[in-house]
RNA sequence: GGUCCCGUAGCUCAACUGAAUAGAGUAUCUGACUACGGAUCAGAAGGUUACAGGUUUGAAUCCUGUCGGGAUCACCA
């Protein structure tokens, strides 16, 4: 039972016995008092004056006395205006600290047997470029999500979607064949994913000349795109690879190879994995005989055309393509097919989809489709739909070559760690080994937190230079934290002081260090909020504050230098912990955090 | 045009889902120093929470309208 729950229940006991109210523990609401006013927690009694029937100080009074009388943990109380804020004895706070010092998983719940099985879908890129800025949000997000529902006790499964086929391949492809036949990622040096993203910007590149020369013939812009060869061998690719040509199939699956292994480097550095990946070359063909069967039950209907659609006007949606005219799949059936093949897989309890904001009708409408086909699971699936990202200068786009890519940004970032950390002297005496892990961790860790601190739901501005701040809301600055009480650790086992795993005889206690306890103790909260409300900036921020706090403390007291022993011991065993709740909360951010830096 | 999301200090973000004087960082200004790691600390200044109504004991938060920004409304994925 935590500290908020004594006190709620505490108080669900004062209503009953002072006004006769039966109200719900859940419902009773107590929040962290202030700062600027004395208390651990407080109560607002505002909406229980008609029950009392006595002015807001009055009844806050009786509730505060009939605390103190009733609940040992309870040592004391004050009432200003409507606000009840109440003191918890400092014993309590002894013991929550000891209890998060016995606990090395402090904060983390094993998922059991019967835990409830979590899918979630992140990543999903297309094959014909390589990932960038907008890709590294949902990266991070979703593998962050996914620490998170581990840590609240899930069983999850990390996966992805490969967009594999489609028109875009293609025109990589064909752009390949035509210009760059026997240039290989090896004889190119470059990563297979570039390569496959370069061979679609040419391609695109000679399909603009090809409609400016036709239109210049005098063709109208129309025109000149049904007479367009580049486009029309394109389509005609597709159509080939539909028909499982042997020669286009096997270009198919050589360029994805490349691209495949750019993408898995890229993995790596990022430091996300996933447990099972499905590709939609593999399960548009279950989609198609779901819409097929759909269209049989008479749930979807045929247009003259031959095209499958369905009607959501009844859900206050748009009619909806399923299949074209010439029987082939769009977007929407693949991500029906993938869905069935998950659930014949995985005993799913919850499938939750990270994509961004702008599918938020794609979702609605599959949310709406799945249901109608008979999954009962179809109407609950989460849609984590997360904002855009958008760099200091404007909009990325792709036209205007303002794109950031991820294996550019991640070197970038790192090597403006390695200039900063330089600059300060600060890698002189590690080898060239230590120094490239540092600095890897702190240039990953200022991406990573920089993105994940921010409410998924909302755009954002990303600025490089802010984000590798060694002061403020930063990763660098949580990363150096962790190194200075680590720091401060190892000198105390250097004089050999052993700090205790308990805590038995309290010392007196600051304001700041109760503040600091109560912060720890709130941790599994936190994580169990984050995981309902998918929301792994909750994690960050709660970090930044544990941080901050620490850090004012580190510099009021000399802890090492401390005169008396046990206060010593206790600010030590204190540091210990605030070192672990921050080290636990880093790696449910995917991030890591240094012992020295 | 229809639907959805957003609008908080100069800038980047918070605000425990309706509570006390709306908080941090950054930038700016004023101070402090023989340092358990100065990658520091203290302080000042900065706000009509886009605007106008409404509900409420109480609103950045809920409702209505207006303005501004974004997304989406493809036989693209």
């Amino acid at each position: 039972m935590n500290i908020q729950q004594i006190v709620s229940s505490g108080i669900r006991k004062a209503l009953e016995a002072l006004y006769q109210l039966q109200i719900p523990e859940s419902q009773i609401q107590v929040t962290k008092t202030k700062k600027e006013f004395e208390g651990h927690l407080t109560f607002v009694v505002f909406p229980y004056l008609k029950a009392s029937r006595k002015n807001p100080e009055e009844t806050a009074r009786e509730i505060g006395n009939y605390l103190q009388e009733q609940v040992t943990e309870i040592s004391g109380f004050n009432v200003i205006n409507g606000f009840l804020n109440v003191h918890v004895a400092p014993e309590v706070w002894i013991k929550a600290l000891n209890e998060i010092s016995a606990d090395n998983r402090y904060g983390i719940v094993e998922a059991g047997d019967d835990a409830p099985l979590v899918m979630i879908e992140y990543s999903s890129p297309n094959t014909n470029k390589p990932l960038h800025l907008g890709h590294m949000r949902n990266n991070l997000l979703g593998f962050s999500l996914a620490e998170i529902k581990k840590a609240a006790g899930n069983k999850v499964v990390k996966t992805n979607l490969v967009n594999d086929r489609g028109i875009h391949i293609c025109k990589s492809m064909l752009a390949w064949k035509k210009k760059g036949e026997g240039v290989t990622p090896e004889s190119s040096g470059k990563k297979g994913d570039h390569l496959a993203g370069d061979f679609y910007v040419l391609f695109d590149r000679c399909y603009k000349a090809e409609l400016s020369d036709l239109q210049k013939n005098g063709l109208s812009k129309e025109e000149a795109e049904a007479k367009s060869e580049w486009m029309s061998e394109a389509r005609e690719m597709l159509r080939k690879w539909e028909a499982g040509d042997l020669e286009t199939v096997a270009l198919w699956e050589k360029m994805n190879s490349w691209v495949y292994a750019g993408f898995d480097e890229t993995y790596k550095k990022m430091g996300v994995d996933f447990d099972k990946i499905y590709y939609e070359s593999q399960t548009y063909i279950d989609g198609k005989e779901k819409v097929l069967e759909g269209l049989r039950k008479g749930i979807f209907y045929k247009k003259e055309d031959q095209s499958v659609w369905a009607d959501l006007t009844g859900e206050g949606l748009d009619h909806k393509l399923l299949l074209r005219g010439d029987g082939t799949s769009v977007y929407m059936t693949q991500d029906i097919g993938t869905a069935k093949q998950r659930f014949d897989d995985y005993p799913i309890n919850e499938m939750i989809y990270v994509v961004g904001n702008e599918q938020n009708y794609h979702f609605q409408v599959l949310s709406v489709l799945l249901d109608k086909l008979g999954f009962d699971w179809g109407k609950s699936l989460i849609h984590f739909s997360y904002g855009m990202v958008e760099l200091p200068e404007g909009k990325m786009k792709s036209r205007e070559g303002t794109v950031v890519d991820a294996d550019d940004l991640m070197a970038e970032m790192i090597r403006t760690a390695e200039e900063t950390s330089r600059e300060l002297g600060k890698l002189d005496e590690c080898t060239p080994e230590e120094a490239g892990k540092i600095i890897e961790m702190i240039g990953m860790g200022a991406l990573k937190y920089f993105i994940l601190k921010v409410d998924p739901r909302k755009n954002m501005v990303f600025n490089p230079k802010e984000s590798i701040d060694f002061n403020g809301n930063t990763g660098p600055f949580i990363q150096y934290t962790h190194a200075r009480i680590c720091s401060v650790l190892r000198k105390a086992a250097e004089q050999n002081i052993a700090i205790p795993g308990q805590i038995s005889n309290p010392v007196e206690l600051s304001e700041k260090e109760e503040n600091l306890i109560r912060l720890s103790v709130e941790f599994p909260q936190i994580v169990q909020e984050a995981s309902d409300e998918c929301n792994p900036a909750l994690i960050a921020n709660y970090i930044y504050d544990l941080v901050k706090e620490y850090n004012q403390f580190y510099h009021d007291y000399s802890i090492l230098r401390e005169e008396k022993t046990d206060v010593k011991l206790f600010r030590l065993m204190l540091s210990r912990n605030i070192a672990k709740v921050i080290k636990t909360g880093m790696s449910l951010l995917g991030i890591d955090v240094p012992q020295r830096m």
